[in-house]
DNA sequence: CTAAACCCTCGACCATGGTCAAGGGTCAAG
DNA sequence: CTTGACCCTTGACCATGGTCGAGGGTTTAG
């Protein structure tokens, strides 16, 4: 593990597959430590960073802001209570639930107008706009 | 039908419970048509108006971008074939169920670890940091 | 007549997750 | 020594759908 070779940030973007502008970024936002420089002020980091650009790759694949994302690593990072972890996972797990329930009701109703409209012919007596136009058509 | 009555921007906003700033905007993004103004400058609308507003809102609610709203309203508007208007609907199911897709597979990833997770105790060990953590975790 | 409530325009700002350009310094190969 | 590839910072810009403030003019009630 005494692996202290380092890299530039043009070799770490490389090898994580994300720019160098990204790095930076997430620098900035907190999801990356402030690496050591050389005397020209380069940054220099060592192999784990690729790690964590692919903990944040997959964190956010699963959905996670990058404030959350921000917390998870810190997690790991420092410790803390597994609850901690167990809580972010729910509340996003909520807010997935509840996004996939939106979808589906808009998917619902605009599957069945679709089905509604014969697609042929003028605009005039399309059941969408007409759904759309009518001021009891849909619950907002 | 002829209701010639005009009613000020504020009027409006508070018969269709939107902003008077959201009026401006979307008639700077031509959702609605430039109204008529008095000597002062003021916009006249006239009671339609507000059954625009209702039919921008149930478009979003179905998840209809501002751009889609647009061109639905103007064939609403002026007509044309009701291709177009299944066409929209049909391109925003589409974009829905994949939505619906990825959000499926983000909460099958999540409910898995989440009941992996004790919630008991530190976080090392944590199967969620760990599957993070993992560089074989999961497909990106 | 005055004050409140309303209207106008123009332009800046919010979150999110980056991306790019300008203007300059550094480093390695030939 | 020069050229090209790389690095640095600061600050602006992208989309989306608004929202707000500054600095004015207007209209209406008392």
């Amino acid at each position: 593990m005494v692996n202290s070779e380092k890299l530039t940030i043009g070799r770490i973007a490389r090898l994580a597959s994300v720019g160098v502008d990204t790095i930076r970024f997430y620098e900035r936002r907190g999801l990356l430590p402030e690496p050591v420089r050389t005397a020209a002020g380069y940054r220099l980091y060592n192999t784990n960073t690729v790690n964590r650009l692919h903990f944040i790759r997959r964190a956010k694949a699963l959905g996670f802001s990058l404030e959350e994302i921000t917390t998870l690593l810190d997690l790991q990072d420092n410790g803390g209570p597994k609850a901690k972890v167990k809580d972010i996972t729910q509340r996003k797990l909520d807010g997935i639930n509840s996004k996939i329930d939106d979808l589906e009701r808009m998917r619902d109703v605009l599957s069945d107008l679709n089905k509604q409209c014969s697609g042929k012919g003028d605009v005039c007596g399309c059941p969408i706009i007409d759904v759309l136009s009518d001021p009891h058509g849909i619950s907002t």
